[in-house]
DNA sequence: TTTAAATAGTTGCATAACTAACTATATGCC
DNA sequence: GGCATATAGTTAGTTATGCAACTATTTAAA
């Protein structure tokens, strides 16, 4: 128990997630760079609709680790673009399942190779084992709160 | 170099933080339980001044890894809650010398241990040197971004 | 010394987060 | 069938972030 303790004073980088807040400036950055206009969180929600679309806004917050109202006004942000739409649920009519567009679809393709590359970037001199090593942590970390 | 090559598919939560999210969103949920009633960023701007005040608004930037209008506002709301004063600087008539208040003196100790016992809480079950190994892959991270 | 460049801080605008309160629809129990 | 409860989504209010444009003051160079 006391293994894990830390010392006050190293709390502050950790709990900021100053690295990951860096890590999305720069994919922003990067984009921008690209010609691309979308935010980073806009792309995080694409991210999983790429995977699969037709999914609920519910569904869409168990993904991306966000609330209600903000996937509310991700999804209007991304609608406005036209890079999603929303389409009633024929069998509950309280959904919205969201679908993206073909403008976004090609998006995905060179986003995600911005965001390999970027990632790259950012974890340049450490090694696969010390980052597989940081990823199980972080979930952990991730779990613990759940 | 392909040995710090990311799969598709692994970038998200890396890129996102969702880890770091968790912990913040944590320690303002435990903060409010303790009738705290300041920000998770409030807190982080008191957190250096703790440390030393009488410091500049660009030091503050720095220290805290913002930039400067998310200082100033940042700033303004502390004012509001007078937690902290801003004096002007009778060297250099352009800077604020940022000062706490008593009331914040307060807050100290009791935000510290809450931020330790929410920061073992968050990395229950991880040992110590998969916690020093992951600091050192986060700060890497911040380093090669910065 | 006067003028250009750098520095400190503020303001405006857009996006996004969380909380709480709200509407609409669906489900489940009597 | 009818009513309580749960679920899906929206809206309002506050705080925060990033970027760009701005003011005021200092510094450095011509």
């Amino acid at each position: 128990m006391p293994n894990n303790q830390f010392k006050r004073g190293e709390l502050y980088s950790f709990i900021t997630g100053m690295a990951s807040t860096a890590i999305a400036r720069r994919l922003q950055k990067n984009f921008k760079q690209e010609g691309i206009e979308i935010t980073i969180e806009q792309w995080s929600v694409l991210y999983h609709l790429w995977k699969q679309d037709g999914i609920s806004q519910q569904e869409l917050c168990n993904a991306s680790f966000r609330d209600k109202p903000s996937i509310t006004r991700l999804v209007d942000n991304l609608e406005k673009l036209k890079l999603v739409k929303r389409v009633g649920s024929p069998t509950d009519r309280r959904m919205n399942l969201i679908y993206v567009t073909d403008a976004a679809r090609k998006l995905q393709e060179r986003t995600m190779e911005i965001a390999e590359i970027t990632l790259n970037e950012a974890l340049k001199g450490v090694s696969a084992a010390d980052i597989e090593q940081a990823k199980t942590v972080l979930q952990q970390v991730y779990d613990n709160l759940k």
